[in-house]
DNA sequence: CGTTACGTTTACGTTAACGTCAGCTTTGCT
DNA sequence: AGCAAAGCTGACGTTAACGTAAACGTAACG
C-alpha cells in the first residue's frame, strides 16, 4: 500500500490537466504536494482537492473563490479558529449553487422548448422536400 | 407603445452592466442595437439576447459559445439555412448543461455533508466554552 | 452661445489562467 | 562514463472579457 502518492505524469493522466497546470495551482496553494527531493508528490488529498477544483471551475468558480471553499473541505479538527467564518463562506457558497441550479432547470425547459419549435421547422422542411419530389 | 425601445444607460440600469459591455457584446456581435444617428438603441430582441447572454456566463460558457446558441433562440422562418447545424449544436448544449446540473446536486450534497460536520465543531466548541465559563 | 450631459470611437491597460520556451538537475539505462 | 527522459525554475507570451482614458460629436438648457 505505498501507492500513496502519484507524480506529476500520473496525475495528468488521471485528470486531463498539464504538468503547468499542476504547478499553478500549487503556487496559488491550492495544491499542496510534497518533496522528494525536488521532485513533486502528489498525496490523496490533492487528488480529491483537484477533484473538487476542477468541478468548480466547471460551474464557473474563479480560482481564488474555490480555493477558499477547500479550507471547509479540509479542515481538521486542529484548527477551528478560521472555522466560523469557513462555515459562512460555505453557507453563502451553497445559496449561490441552488440559485444556480434553479436557473439550469429553468434554461434547460426553454432550450427543450426552443429546440422543440426547431424540429417542427426541421419537419415541415422535410415535407416541402417530398412535397417538390 | 413607442418604449419598444431603450437606450444605453436604461439598459445598464437594467442589467447592471456597464456601457463598455454593451459596446464589447455589439462588436463581438452579441447585440445588433439600431442607431438614431450615431447612439445606440436596445430592442426588444437585444434585451432577450442579453438576459441569455448574462444566464449563459453565469453558467460558464464563454461569450463565443453563447453567440452561437444565440442563433437558436432567435432564429425566424426565413432562414432554416442553417437550422440542422444549429439544432445539433443545441442538442450538444443542451446534454452539458443536463449533465452539469447533475453534478450540480452531487455538489450541493457533498457541501452539506461537509457542513453538517462544520456545524457539529461549532456546536462541540461552545459546549467547551460553556464548560469553562 | 457657451457649457453641461450623454454618447461615440479609438486605443492602450488589466486580470485570470494558463502556454511556451530556455536553461539547469536528477534519474534511469546502457 | 555518457546520454536521453523526466522534472524543475524562472520568465515572457497569450486569450478572454472587459476597464479606463483621451478626444470628439450633439442636443438641450439657461
Amino acid at each position: 500500500m505505498k501507492l500513496e502518492t502519484m507524480n506529476i505524469r500520473e496525475m495528468c493522466a488521471e485528470f486531463y490537466v498539464t504538468p503547468r497546470t499542476l504547478r499553478f495551482y500549487e503556487a496559488k496553494e491550492l495544491l499542496f504536494p510534497v518533496r522528494e527531493g525536488q521532485r513533486r508528490l502528489f498525496t490523496k488529498r490533492d487528488r480529491a482537492r483537484l477533484k473538487l477544483i476542477l468541478r468548480g471551475k466547471r460551474f464557473g468558480f474563479s480560482l481564488e473563490e474555490i480555493r477558499q471553499l477547500l479550507d471547509l473541505y479540509h479542515m481538521d479538527d486542529s484548527q477551528h479558529t478560521q472555522l466560523s467564518k469557513t462555515y459562512e463562506f460555505a453557507k453563502r457558497h451553497l445559496d449561490t449553487m441552488e440559485a444556480q441550479k434553479a436557473e439550469l432547470e429553468e434554461a434547460i425547459t426553454e432550450l427543450k422548448e426552443q429546440m422543440a419549435w426547431g424540429a417542427d421547422r426541421l419537419n415541415e422542411l422535410a415535407k416541402d422536400t417530398d412535397a417538390v419530389a
